[in-house]
DNA sequence: TACGAAAAAATCGTATACAAAAAAATTATC
DNA sequence: GATAATTTTTTTGTATACGATTTTTTCGTA
C-alpha cells in the first residue's frame, strides 16, 4: 500500500482549496490572491497558479485576465442547470445501485450516515462536507469512476450555490433523508428512492439573501486552517 | 460583439492541443514534451504547463511526476464506463430536445450534417471532428451549458478511445445516422430517437489492434499544423 | 468637500534560471 | 559481445525576476 506516488505540490494546494470551498469556508466571490495563498502554503506563485488553473477548469473559481481569481459565483441560471444535471446523474446512480449493490456497500453507507449523525447539531464545515461526501460515496459505489467523478464535481458546485443562494445552511442535507435513501436502495424500491432523492435535492429553493458580502477579507485566517489539514 | 476578452496564451495552447487530440492527430500515448510544444507555439514552458494541467484535469492527458505528460490511454474498463455515461447524458439530451427544440435549432443541425456530408469520403481529421461536434451541437441546443460541457468532454474522450480500440476509424459516426437522429427529434419520436442514438453510440465494438505504437515521434510535425490553426 | 488627474503600490502574466530527477550514452568489466 | 556501472544529456519541478496591467493612494483644483 506504499504505492502512494507523491502528488505535485500543485495538486495539494488544489485539494486544500477545493475542500475549503466545499466546506464553505471560502465563500463565492472571495478574492484568491496568488501571493497570499502561496505564502500560506509555503510555495511559490507558480504552484498556486497550477492549482488555480485546475480549480478554474472545474468551474470552482473564475478568472479574469490581469485581475486574478475569485471563488466562482454561479448565476441563478447556472445554479438551476447544475442542479438539473445533478438530479439526472444521481438518478442514474440510484438506478445502478438498486440493480446491484453489495452488502459491504450498504454497510459503508450506514457507517457514513452514523458519522454524520455524530457531528449533527454542530453545524460546522465538517457537517457540510460529510453531507456532500454521502452523495459522492453513493456514486462511487456504482463503481463507475466517470460517473463518480462528475457527481463529485457537481456536489462541490452545489455547495458553492447553496453558500450563495440558500439562507438555511443547516438543513441543506438532513441526515434522516440520507437514511431513507439507503433504506429505499436496500429495499430495491426504485420509485421511493428516486422520489426521496428528488425531494432531497429539491433544487434551489432559497433566493439570494447574502447580497451584502461579508466575505473577501478573511482569506488569510481561512487558509491558515487549510494549510496543514490533518485529515486527507 | 467585441467583448472577446482575449484568453490567456495558456488557453490557446490548451485549445490547440485539445483539438489535435479530438482529431486523432495526437494519438493516445504520444509523449508531450514541454520544450517541444513550447517551441512550436512560441511560448515558454510556463504556458505549456498551464495547458497540460488543464488537459490533465479533463483526463485528456496523463502525467507522471518527473516523467512528463502523455496523451491519455484509457483502459478498456474506463472506455466502457465513459461510453456508459455518454449514453446516459446523450439520452437526456434527446429527451430534452424532443420536449422543446426550436426550428432554428433543427436548421442548425441540418446545416451541420450537410457540412459533414460535404467532407464525407475524405476520411481525415476534419470529418472526425465534425462527427464529434454534431453531438456537441445537439447538447448545446438543450441550452443547458453544464450538460453541454460534460457531453463535450465525453465526446473528446471517446475520440481518444476510438483511436485506441477501434480498427475502422472511418465509420465511427455515419452521417446517415445523424440525419436519422434529427428526423426522430423532429418527429418527436422519443423511442426511435433513443434507439438510434443507442445503436449509433454502440459502445466500444472493436478490440485493441494498435498494439504496435506507430506514434511517439511525429509530435513536431503534428504540432506544426496546429500551431496556427485557422478555424476557431 | 468633492472630483479628477497623476503617482505609487500591488498584483498579475510570462520568461528564465537552476536544482533534481530521469533517460541516454559511454565506459568498464566479465 | 553482453551486462553493469558511470558519466553525460535531457527533461522536469519550482522559484524568482521583470515588464505590464490594475488598483490604490496622493495631490491638486474647482
Amino acid at each position: 500500500m506504499s504505492e502512494a506516488k507523491q502528488p505535485f505540490n500543485g495538486v495539494i494546494v488544489y485539494q486544500r482549496l477545493r475542500r475549503a470551498i466545499l466546506e464553505q469556508a471560502l465563500l463565492p466571490g472571495t478574492r484568491l490572491r496568488e501571493d497570499a495563498i502561496g505564502e500560506q502554503f509555503g510555495v511559490s506563485r507558480t504552484i498556486v497558479r497550477q492549482a488555480l488553473v485546475r480549480l478554474e477548469s472545474e468551474h470552482l473559481v473564475e478568472t479574469q485576465r490581469n485581475r486574478g481569481a475569485c471563488v466562482a459565483e454561479p448565476t441563478l441560471i447556472e445554479a438551476e442547470q447544475i442542479f438539473e444535471i445533478r438530479h439526472c446523474l444521481e438518478a442514474e446512480v440510484i438506478r445502478r445501485l438498486i440493480e446491484r449493490i453489495s452488502v459491504i456497500g450498504l454497510e459503508a453507507l450506514d457507517a457514513h450516515v452514523d458519522q454524520e449523525a455524530r457531528v449533527q447539531g454542530k453545524d460546522g464545515p465538517v457537517s457540510i462536507r460529510l453531507a456532500g461526501e454521502f452523495h459522492i460515496l453513493l456514486a462511487e459505489l456504482t463503481e463507475n469512476r466517470i460517473l463518480a467523478g462528475y457527481v463529485s464535481e457537481l456536489v462541490t458546485r452545489c455547495s458553492l450555490i447553496l453558500a450563495m443562494y440558500s439562507r438555511s445552511h443547516s438543513s441543506d442535507c438532513a441526515v434522516d433523508e440520507h437514511r431513507h435513501i439507503i433504506q429505499a436502495v436496500r429495499d430495491k424500491d426504485i420509485k421511493a428512492a428516486l422520489s426521496i432523492m428528488d425531494h432531497h435535492l429539491g433544487a434551489v429553493q432559497g433566493r439570494a439573501d447574502l447580497s451584502g458580502d461579508q466575505k473577501e477579507d478573511n482569506l488569510q485566517s481561512v487558509l491558515a486552517r487549510y494549510a496543514e489539514d490533518p485529515s486527507a
